[in-house]
DNA sequence: GTGGTCTAGACCACG
DNA sequence: GTGGTCTAGACCACT
């Protein structure tokens, strides 16, 4: 499995599981209509609670990635990734800006930062940690 | 003062205080040495708790943004702003990241993430929220 | 046969099973006297469970919708649909009083929920999807 | 308080809860800017776990129905309602219809049905028990 | 004291 | 065995 929990991170182990399981669909990692670990399953091989791999899931279900399938459990979408809402949009364009803030304020270049940018794109639909 | 706080926002008021200080440094709303306002009177105007700002002028000047100046109290960093840190470029990555890799799953085009990416840069150095 | 299964539904599939006989029943595509298909090739037909569709049938004979025929199996209650209970009653009202509220929340007129419950009503006693 | 829980309904608790709150709302029992218990003194209230108020509150968030003030604790969305978006149309539809084929069935006139439907919606926006 | 997060253990409906 | 629900108790960040 290549997914990987960070105990030490101030970030939510819920919201690490959601970023990692959309990078696995964009890396193409999963494919629409792949089926998941079971969340029993999948907490057991993380080492942490089933709750938590639920609590990940039902988020992701509610935003459109994720499907429970009656007889399949839950699987990736198949019909298809939900598209650019206007909630996404807003937080795209809100942590884009704060980050964007902070690297000129440090120093980083406008054409530096768009590199970081494009390497983080190319990154993310290889799944790849390269050229990061 | 150009600073507002979103009551209603998931982002800590201190982030939010945090962000928007260096925001203003990016859009040159304050410069190097320029003082702030005392941090009763900032919490005064903005209705927020002392310790809030507090903590938001004691992680910037951990970070390096601000300094203590023995008459003006505290003061944007007359000596300049710390530079692209490892820590710093951590954060960025992930960030990036993550938000990539959604930007891609939702359809958004490698060319509609640069072109984002740059508006939130120029965005961050004018001041303006257009072109986002 | 006219019944469809959606295996990503929240509605469990014996439920769904009993609403589309019902929706038969209303739409007269089925009439009291007309035989159902036997639990095993309708479980075939349909790709689900033995178990799943005895639970459906099962619950409908209880209700008083079908009843067992010694040489045709299960059959449309020969003898006329069910009155009013005050079961049924019971949960119309209850399900009707939530959906109006969050309708009426949504800014729904008393006018276009009236017409959106009449064109239900029209659609199942003509078994089409259209006014919905 | 005006909540009350069925322990012996089928319908989940942290359900009941999300549609008596929504009720309190369309009978403007609840206004929008009015603050609600807090998580933990509602659980103590209902006799429920606090997790299970979490729950409801927090449907209620991605809904928009309600919002997180920093200072006020929950509190009913001030900016207004979310519309009738279009999953809410499709589950309304989908509800009617087949509450609709059941009364059709069960020899519920159109004229009754549509009466039901009335009354459901004024005893909505009244917050009366009455004409149900 | 507030909401948010995590863990733990249990029961149930479903298929 | 699956996901869904409920309970219980605990810690933390925030204000």
């Amino acid at each position: 499995m290549f997914i990987e929990m960070d105990l030490q991170s101030e970030v939510p182990l819920y919201a690490q599981l959601v970023d990692q399981l959309i990078e696995g669909i964009a890396s193409g990692a999963l494919h629409p209509g792949d089926p998941l670990p079971s969340v029993r399953s999948l907490a057991a091989d993380l080492g942490i609670n089933l709750h938590t791999v639920n609590k990940a899931y039902t988020l992701l279900k509610q935003e459109g990635f994720l499907q429970v399938h009656r007889k399949q459990g839950v699987v990736v979408n198949a019909e298809g990734m939900p598209g650019v809402t206007e909630a996404f949009e807003r937080k795209l364009d809100a942590q884009l800006k704060t980050l964007a803030a902070e690297a000129a304020v440090r120093g980083l270049s406008a054409e530096a930062f768009a590199e970081k940018c494009a390497g983080a794109y190319r990154s993310a639909i290889t799944g790849g940690g390269e050229s990061l």
